[in-house]
DNA sequence: TATATTTACATAGTTATACTATGTATAAAT
DNA sequence: ATTTATACATAGTATAACTATGTAAATATA
């Protein structure tokens, strides 16, 4: 209850951030959908629920930005890998761009350079 | 049609990003909504629809952090001016903090630097 | 040996916010 | 006289994160 706005904020900001972040994640390494929340809380800090990762990874799929194969564990569970598509580099890189545009209109504004 | 998923996600990143947009706008000069929606498309080249725009300001002053006043004008329709409440200075504070550590992870993320 | 925790996947329902479409009203431009 | 620009607003829809919950195997702990 304390600083609602600001908590509903920082979940807004997810949406859209999120897809951007596995992307770049994905983008250099097969990595399976377990251990990219771990790399996210790792290194950017953010924590990532299963019921948020998931569903997710499952949309970038259905949306042909990724591809997944099942690897089978020696021993444990088995791991669904995820890959960018074509699709999904292009894609990607459109984002990027987007995002460095965005940070720097932010940055202007913020600092008042209007 | 044409790239369904970049605009999809463009509209996303907004969820987040606008609010924090016009808080920044705001801060230092009372704006009315009207001139918000351009000088976003001026700053930003970020277009915003009116009926995305207005809802925001209302959820915002809801919210605590801003104010309002009515302005007349010696010609035309008056205007409604908002500014920052001290509420709304603390949270943009706050949230300036978290972008910056936003961008500082994304920058990492899409640098390869896991 | 029994229990709790960690790993690894998944979905149903809820919530929050941007978008679309639409409406009102005044003033200026064509 | 009609269109465009200015200035506000709301109802309904779509999207995506969040909460809660569930399954199952392996490992650690009591």
């Amino acid at each position: 209850m304390d600083n609602d706005f600001i908590n509903k904020w920082k979940s807004q900001v997810k949406k859209g951030t999120l897809s951007f972040i596995v992307l770049n994640a994905i983008s250099k390494k097969e990595l399976y959908g377990y251990e990219v929340i771990e790399i996210i809380k790792k290194s950017t800090d953010i924590e990532v629920a299963e019921g948020t990762l998931y569903p997710l990874m499952n949309r970038l799929k259905k949306e042909g930005l990724t591809t997944s194969k099942w690897v089978e564990q020696e021993s444990g569970i088995p791991r669904k890998y995820y890959m960018l598509t074509d699709k999904g580099k292009k894609d990607l890189m459109r984002m990027r761009e987007y995002w460095k545009q965005l940070e720097k209109s932010i940055n202007k504004i913020t600092n008042n350079e209007i």
